[in-house]
DNA sequence: TACAGTGATGTCTGTCGCTGACATCAGTCA
DNA sequence: TGACTGATGTCAGCGACAGACATCACTGTA
């Protein structure tokens, strides 16, 4: 016979959020959830380094994804094709069959300010780390950080709208709308899939913007 | 007599700060904070709702800064030129002198993981208040959510730029720049201040996105 | 002038998140 | 067979925070 039963990692994750689910994350003590599954509250601790963490361990692949689209894109693509390739990549992770469980460990989160910094934190991170990879292709600052946190905010408003109740269009579809419409925002719109004016003055004032002659660029501004 | 010396709240967040600037964040206790100005730690928990607090209480005006911003662009201003007003606004909350203040305070926090939770959440809250007030023009989502958290973007990249060691330019020119070069990135460049790209691919694979049909180069961001 | 609020504070006590130190013990391997 | 390892339990303690209640200068009012 075994000691122990294997996987105690994912047995306090899933017995986590299920109780985080029923009863709330802070009517929740650490030491319950434990139990739940045969453990000790010490032993919780030892798998995640605080209570929070049950829920966002293991993002880990998620980030390296992000960053896999990053580097698999072409050499002479501009900095948003590189984030556009890299929220394609990132979205092999949430296929269909996960929406209703990321659907679920949201509404956790949602609930509970604690867990939205938690959130907040992790995708900072990830835009952290992007821009890192954007650097290594030789794109300065402040475009690397820029494109990395645009790519991290494309990425949190589809996700959430992914997750909205009723929303059947695929992760990818749905981040490719985001990107052209941050295009559209922007004054540029580019290529295949046109984003409808999503409501009201959606494209309305936005088209009448002036757009720029792409002209010579020189001259930095001295910060860099 | 005065049975309480008056501004404790004040009084402990100046003491806050120095302590965490000295001691470090989590060498510091709530308890020491409250005796170094005469009060205890109840008391301290009284005016700050949790120990992070003490460094981002206040934020209030600001936020209402940026608000103002929005609600001052002229009705026809497109989203982005709405965000650059608001970026303008809020700048006026960090004049020059305080820049050795902010710098302090930003070394503490980039100490400590906690604190830039709180950091990050105080920041995506800006965003969704300029989201809604972005709403309340008439402009629609993604749209509204999408300009407000680039703005939010463009000020954090701005602030850190200014707080950095060396930098001579203000706020408001910087976010100029920052702004100008989220524009760059994107495809569209518009008006007056042109950034150069910021290093190789920049403008590469960008400029021969279909442009926009260009119109005068008139009319520059409201916003300055 | 007495006196009943009021509000900022202190005191006491308790819960919970989290940690260090040490013990246990099934399985592994020399 | 015996040392070693790794996941776990036990124990004790700190610090963040909250509820309940007391205190007491100050204020307005009868």
């Amino acid at each position: 016979m075994v000691r122990w039963e294997p996987g105690a990692k994912e047995r306090l994750q899933a017995a986590a959020l299920e109780l985080f689910a029923t009863r709330g994350f802070e009517q929740t003590t650490a030491a319950e959830i434990a139990q739940s599954v045969g453990l000790t509250e010490r032993t919780f601790f030892r798998h995640f380094s605080d209570k929070r963490e049950v829920l966002f361990y293991g993002q880990q692949q998620f980030l390296q994804a992000f960053v896999d689209g990053v580097d698999a894109a072409p050499p002479d693509a501009s900095p948003l094709e590189v984030i556009a390739c890299a929220l394609q990549a990132a979205a092999s992770f949430f296929p269909d069959e996960r929406r209703a469980y990321s659907r679920m460990r949201q509404s956790v989160i949602d609930q509970n300010p604690a867990l939205q910094e938690r959130e907040l934190h992790k995708l900072a991170g990830l835009a952290t780390t992007v821009a890192g990879a954007l650097h290594a292709r030789g794109i300065g600052e402040p475009a690397a950080t820029l494109a990395a946190e645009s790519g991290a905010t494309v990425f949190g408003i589809a996700f959430a709208q992914w997750i909205r109740e009723g929303e059947r269009r695929s992760l990818p579809d749905i981040e490719s709308d985001v990107l052209h419409e941050l295009l559209n925002l922007t004054g540029a719109a580019t290529g295949t899939r046109r984003t409808a004016p999503s409501r009201v003055a959606a494209g309305s004032r936005i088209s009448d913007r002036r757009a720029p002659a792409a002209g010579p660029p020189e001259a930095a501004p001295p910060g860099r």
